[in-house]
DNA sequence: TTCAATCTTTGAGTCTCGAA
DNA sequence: TTCGAGACTCAAAGATTGAA
């Protein structure tokens, strides 16, 4: 703490708030816990020290610029700790970690935009509905991890059963029947598990409608053209194409008729779009 | 930097159910 | 019947994001 407290502060402008010693030491002490996957309650911390919760943010936003290794600290390793601190707090077996980590790591994507605390409860949650019902409580897991079970309920009912197009959520409990078909459904869980699965969307995929899209280019009567912008990886433009051949579309095809060809249908391409200075991030 | 819109999380109150 | 733990609901607060 001392060693990033001297780096940090003399880069700081003189005169603004963030140089103040007390607040400055609280918040380079919170960041360098985190970093060592240390679990520390940001409210705790508030509670302990003299800043409000806007300051608190605006404190994180401003000393995260000068630790880069904390913005790109491996989070999933943090939270395999907590898992296993899971585990072991409530005397579960070795598959249990296993089962939990595996949700993680498969649905990183869809589930990783909140605290590590909410995701931890997420994956714990879902694991003990799967595997061991009867041994740990959902309520128990969010009490150790100090959230509440309702917000392991919404982050179910968004991250799986609306991600994945899955109707019949009641709540967290009375749905567990139909979580653990789903986790089973994407070969996390049961009978299925390791194999590849159809028919369940993917980790990232992404529904354009039509009907929503505006139409900007079209020089041919019969062929339709759409033509969509959308933030890639890194945020990095993505130009994608999307030309509807001359071929109608009907949905009521017997798609296992084999002289079908799907490519026939639709033609998809996307291209990365690079700004006009500097050098391309990578080739499209 | 500010502000508004939207999304996420929390907290309090209530319900349910099983054990004593 | 009572009590307590777990589960559920929903309004409010907090956080985030994008536009100006």
């Amino acid at each position: 703490v001392l060693s990033k407290f001297t780096e940090i502060r003399p880069k700081l402008r003189s005169g603004t708030k963030h140089r103040n010693v007390k607040k400055l030491i609280a918040i380079i002490t919170y960041f360098c816990l985190k970093f060592r996957n240390v679990p520390v309650n940001q409210h705790d911390l508030i509670g302990a020290s003299d800043f409000t919760r806007k300051e608190f943010n605006d404190f994180m936003l401003r000393i995260q610029q000068y630790l880069p290794e904390y913005v790109d600290r491996n989070r999933q390793y943090y939270i395999a700790q907590r898992i296993f601190e899971i585990t072991e707090h409530f005397n579960l077996e070795m598959p249990y970690y296993f089962l939990a980590k595996k949700v993680m790591n498969e649905l990183w994507d869809g589930i990783k935009n909140t605290t590590d605390n909410v995701v931890t409860g997420l994956v714990c949650s879902i694991s003990a509905l799967c595997s061991c019902r009867d041994k740990v409580s959902v309520n128990s897991i969010c009490k150790r991890l100090g959230i509440r079970m309702s917000t392991v309920q919404v982050q179910v009912r968004k991250k799986i059963f609306d991600r994945f197009r899955v109707k019949g959520f009641v709540s967290l409990i009375k749905s567990s029947d139909l979580l653990i078909k789903i986790m089973e459904k994407l070969g996390l869980s049961g009978e299925h598990e390791g194999e590849p699965q159809e028919g369940v969307a993917t980790i990232g995929r992404v529904e354009i409608i039509l009907g929503s899209a505006s139409e900007v280019f079209n020089s041919h009567d019969n062929v339709d053209y759409y033509y969509f912008v959308v933030k890639g990886e890194g945020k990095a433009p993505l130009v994608m194409t999307l030309k509807i051949n001359n071929l109608p579309l009907n949905f009521e095809i017997d798609w296992r008729q084999e002289d079908i060809q799907v490519g026939k249908l639709l033609n998809f391409e996307v291209y990365r779009n690079f700004a006009l200075k500097d050098p391309p991030l990578v080739d499209a």
